[in-house]
DNA sequence: GATCGGTTTGCAATCGATTGCAATAGTAAA
DNA sequence: TTTACTATTGCAATCGATTGCAAACCGATC
């Protein structure tokens, strides 16, 4: 079973008694060889368990059917690791791109150098990149954008860009889950996440409007821009409580983690989640259900978000025009929200 | 900035003067050549954003720096996906190989072909495997191994092994939980997981053990074996409830996923935690301590894994003797269970 | 038997970087 | 000015697979 020596497709060749040429046709089935040469060659092949060797073959056709995938994180925080939002688009980009044919190169901002285009296109590591998440800049994506590279990003659809950008709706995202809680007879309703994040921006934009719509006025008071960590969820609300009490009866949050971090704060305080303040959270991780009560939240499809990445993805190599695009959301009503006025 | 025709070694050679085998050497500060050469070389690659052709360099020291990290899901479960505690495995994993100057390849087992040492190594695709997770079977891993394929696992210890597993102290930590339950007055214990699973008949051997040396009696009744996931916590502790009432007080769970499964079960059931019946978790994942009440569970050190496993992984190409080793564990006591009897 | 069109196969160059060994430049001693 | 070394640099082979183009083969037709 274990060959000490390589085997390489010359001696492949020479065992099947073709020229390497033959022989490399024939393992991917090159209907210029004969068939019986095609099989002669493929049965040796499996038995000598041969393999091509990717080096060689990355090399000689410029192409490495690989893509990196960049976790495009904010800051320090610890957002990228415990967010199980993020890992989870990850995973079914994993799928995803094994489905078309395609491996993963797990990188994340903090390790890759600067200069992306340099560092895994040119050097031949990859042959695109997915980034996720947009980040509080795009420098290094435009950057790498500008250098030519293909290239999809995870982030905020409507950002005018050079390059296709996936995501949910997030204005309507916003606007869903805000009119729900209105809906469910809230009034004061707190904004929970920064809105200078792109994605964010759009979601309180949706917040705003639908307050409007339902003849609320939007007090800038209630907008709490916190980092994407549950315990700036906590602390946010504890502060809130404690200056002002409960001078809300609703709360939007841009992630289930700040959803989570918020519920705790509340709870700790025996304020009665739904009927004193109704929480709504944000991407639907498998946690949300099981919380008690279960929370309110908006899904993303994570699984159609990587089949569109990597569909534009794609279509770049392949010349075709590309654009950003939408991913559905929904609103999955649970028990940390009423259920009408 | 970008420059169009691909920008070789041989060019930069060219600009800077010097033959390849120089501008080659000059690159990586070989002390053969001349440190004026080698700045001057240096600064025009730089100048010039030249980068390494990954694929050539490959291709010719038989050496990718790419490590393949395959997450062995059991079955088709969704533990894979969901469970924090393994992406959080990855997200270290990610640092750790950096760290050390290797990119990480992601797979999971579902996609890999049968044949990983054909498919990574022979191939020239990586230098070498981690494996998360031992699965139910170590058929793959043992037939990657016996083809002398360098890798690492993170699963039971103590399994006997021609590779170097790496994994915590998973009796102490049965043990410990079931401890710190009886201690805090517990006498009708559950133990939630399937114990045919390795790491998980460790953690059930030690919970036996915690039980005998405190006098009590394990009962096979009282051991569930249910699948990793929290809706089949909360199925179970569901059942349980419904055919036998309430005839436990105390939980060890082999995750904190089936603890939250648990804990939504009975606190759907209005079941005082940690009053009626406590429970322990294990993972410490950050979710753990944001639940309402926060869950006591035993902590894994993952970063102190991940640099074994890495550790343990370079050894292998240095031609080092390796071994099985532990990582860190340690009681996380909150308020899933009570202090003291 | 020569010719022709279509099938199959092989030759040899190529992808870009690395490295053992030979060659040259440089310096100090004779 | 040689000689003897050492410090630098360059030559050319090599890693293994792919592919444009030319060559060989095959059967059929004239």
């Amino acid at each position: 079973m274990k060959s000490d020596a390589k085997f390489t497709l010359a001696d492949l060749a020479q065992l099947a008694g073709v020229s390497t040429s033959t022989a490399s046709r024939a393992l991917k089935n090159n209907p210029l060889i004969k068939q019986a040469t095609r099989e002669k060659v493929q049965s040796l092949a499996r038995e000598h368990n041969y393999s091509v060797n990717a080096a060689a073959s990355r090399l000689r056709t410029q192409k490495t059917n690989v893509i990196a995938v960049i976790l495009n994180l904010i800051d320090d925080t610890e957002q990228s690791i415990s967010d199980p939002f993020l890992l989870k688009i990850v995973a079914e980009l994993n799928k995803a791109l094994n489905a078309a044919g395609y491996e993963l190169l797990l990188s994340n901002s903090f390790m890759a150098s600067d200069d992306w285009a340099n560092y895994f296109i040119t050097s031949q590591r990859a042959d695109g990149l997915i980034v996720v998440g947009q980040g509080k800049s795009n420098e290094k994506i435009d950057k790498a954008a500008a250098a030519g590279v293909p290239l999809v990003v995870w982030g905020e659809p409507t950002t005018p860009s050079s390059y296709p950008i996936i995501g949910g709706n997030n204005r309507r995202g916003g606007y869903l889950a805000t009119t729900h809680l209105i809906e469910g007879g809230c009034k004061h309703i707190l904004f929970l996440g920064d809105p200078d994040h792109a994605e964010m921006t759009e979601r309180h934009a949706g917040y705003e409007q639908a307050l409007r719509e339902h003849g609320l006025t939007p007090d800038p008071a209630l907008t709490k821009p916190i980092d994407i960590t549950s315990k700036a969820a906590y602390d946010c609300i504890n502060d809130t409580v404690r200056q002002h009490g409960l001078n809300f009866d609703g709360i939007v949050c841009i992630s289930d983690m700040l959803a989570l971090g918020a519920l705790k704060a509340l709870k700790e305080r025996y304020v009665n989640i739904p009927a004193d303040v109704s929480i709504v959270g944000y991407d639907d991780i498998t946690l949300a259900e099981l919380m008690h009560p279960s929370i309110t939240t908006i899904r993303q499809d994570t699984q159609q978000a990587a089949q569109k990445m990597v569909s534009q993805l794609l279509k770049q190599f392949e010349g075709q025009p590309t654009g950003s695009d939408t991913v559905d959301i929904s609103l999955q009503v649970r028990r940390s929200t009423r259920a009408e006025n």
